[in-house]
DNA sequence: TCCATAATTCGATAATACTCGAATTATGGA
DNA sequence: TCCATAATTCGAGTATTATCGAATTATGGA
């Protein structure tokens, strides 16, 4: 993932109605749920609604699966993970001694690492 | 980690210079950088990178450390698994069979789980 | 004490995002 | 074919966010 692509998805992350929606279709797995299934869960406007389900699927974050009248969307697990990966990538690499090994996706620093203190003349 | 507290670090997160940094100090480790280390990786105005560090401190994202002169910048460890979890959680949990056991904190659902259709009236 | 440097705050401007009523498109069933 | 329902688009008003020059605060060293 790239830099652009990641502003992306973390905007379409960072606002309370869609952070819901999302949250909401990670729990309910690959089947996903209807506008109306998930209307019943955030309370807006329809057209709030399908203004928000458009940013994230812009942002490849969810996908919509047409079925009769219904549209279901579904959560873009391969995206989620490459944020994840993108956002911890290389943690603590250039530091190399206070860092544990990555532990289910965490970074993990050790936690009394002594920090060396740097003078004025030369950070 | 709740709702509001995930939107705000996300919100944090969601801007090309932001994320930039974070992705940097994430990096770097707990020693973190002074604002004019980051300032040569980032190229923006003084004014414009306070303001930065202020939204992400703010969203507890990154936190200060005066040493003398310099004010040093580190990732709040906690705060950025806190917010992963907060994204993976219960993933699938609803599902129940498409999904694979939580690997390296990611949420892997099963390549082709048969999607059941659902009818006109039975949403 | 005085100066140079590190970093922040202030204020104004420009750009972007959120909300929702009303109108529109599309589908399945009577 | 015609109607009810599912969902989206449009447009306009409001609010929030980003940028940066200039002024300000704070620290260490000469």
């Amino acid at each position: 993932m790239e830099s652009k692509q990641a502003v992306n998805a973390l905007a379409a992350l960072a606002q309370e109605t869609r952070l819901a929606i999302f949250r909401l279709l990670v729990q309910v797995g690959p089947s996903g749920l209807s506008v109306g299934e998930i209307s019943a869960d955030v309370k807006t406007s329809p057209a709030t609604l399908s203004f928000h389900l458009k940013e994230m699927v812009h942002a490849d974050l969810i996908e919509p699966r047409q079925d009769g009248r219904f549209i279901f969307y579904s959560a873009n697990y391969a995206q989620m993970n490459g944020l994840l990966g993108f956002l911890t990538e290389n943690c603590c690499a250039k530091d190399g001694v206070s860092c544990l090994p990555m532990t289910k996706g965490k970074c993990v620093p050790t936690p009394a690492t002594k920090i060396k203190r740097r003078t004025a003349n030369k950070p």
